[in-house]
DNA sequence: TTCGTTGCAAACATTTTGCAGTTTC
DNA sequence: GAAACTGCAAAATGTTTGCAACGAA
C-alpha cells in the first residue's frame, strides 16, 4: 500500500462520519461538507471513503437503494435496513463473534477480513405507512 | 401486487438459477441464456430477477464488485464472498435462525423480511496468489 | 522537492424505463 | 380481449478515472 498523507478533506470526512449515526452515503457526506468546503468534489469523497475502508478505519455497510453506505463504527455489530425508507440502524446485541468468524475461515481455508450482517424489512414507521396504504385500497 | 403470468423466459431464468451454485449476476444469466434464446434482452432478465425476488422465490445476495448477485436457494444460509475474484460460496452451517431474527424484529418493532449475512475476505486460491505477489515485490 | 491529494469533467458500468409488439390466460 | 410480458434503445444513476494544479512532509 502506498504512503498515506494526512489531508484536510479526509479529516473532515472522518470527523463527520464519527459524529453521525446515519450510516452515510458518499453523496450525503458531500452535501453536508459542501457548505464548509465549497470546492469539495464528489470524486474526492469517493476516493477517501475507498481509502478509509481499505485501511479498515471505516466499514462498508452494503449497497442500499443503489448507494453504498458506510459506518465509522468498526466495532463488530449487525444492522437493520429498512427496504422502504433506506434507514440503517445498529443492532449492537447481534454481532457474530470474531472468534466464530475466524473459526469458520479456518474450516474452509478462507482469510476472513470482514463481514456484513444486515437484517432487511420495514422499520416501525414504514410498517405503519404500509398498513395505512393497504387499508386505503 | 399485480397478477403474475407464467412466461417462457422467466421459467428459463429460474431453471438456470436452480441448476447452478455460482450465485449469478443478471449479466451472467443473460450470457448463458442468449444461446438458447437469441432474442432475449438484458432488461427482461433484470425485470424477472426483480419480480422473483419480490416474490421471495429467489434471494438477493448483495452487490459484489458492482453487480447484484442472486441465489435461488432460499433456505436460510450465509455466504462467503471473495473480495479478489468475486466468488460467492455457501456457508450452510452458519445461518441466523429464523426464530432469533423474528425475536430481534419484535424487540425493536421492525418487520423483518430477510437478511444478508456475508463474510468477506480472500478465498483459498486468492490467498495464495496474494502471497506470491507479495513475495515477488 | 517529491509525491500524495484534489477539482473538474468526462468516462464507465450497471440498472431502469418507455413504448410498441407479443404472449398468456 | 385484457393485461402481463418482452425486445429494443435510450435514459438514469452511482462510481471511477485522467489530468493539471495544489498541498503536505
Amino acid at each position: 500500500m502506498a504512503i498515506v498523507r494526512r489531508s484536510q478533506k479526509r479529516d473532515a470526512i472522518l470527523r463527520l462520519m464519527r459524529s453521525t449515526k446515519c450510516h452515510p452515503s458518499a453523496d450525503w457526506i458531500y452535501q453536508q461538507l459542501k457548505e464548509q468546503y465549497p470546492n469539495l468534489s464528489l470524486g474526492t469523497v469517493y476516493r477517501n471513503l475507498n481509502q478509509l475502508s481499505e485501511q479498515h478505519i471505516i466499514r462498508r455497510v452494503g449497497v442500499i437503494q443503489g448507494q453504498e453506505r458506510f459506518d465509522a463504527d468498526t466495532y463488530p455489530h449487525a444492522h437493520f435496513v429498512c427496504n422502504r425508507c433506506g434507514t440503517v440502524m445498529d443492532l449492537p446485541d447481534c454481532a457474530p463473534s470474531e472468534q466464530d468468524i475466524q473459526a469458520l475461515g479456518k474450516q474452509y481455508g478462507f482469510m476472513v477480513e470482514g463481514h456484513e450482517f444486515n437484517l432487511r424489512g420495514l422499520c416501525q414507521d414504514c410498517k405503519h405507512h404500509i398498513t395505512l396504504e393497504e387499508s386505503a385500497s
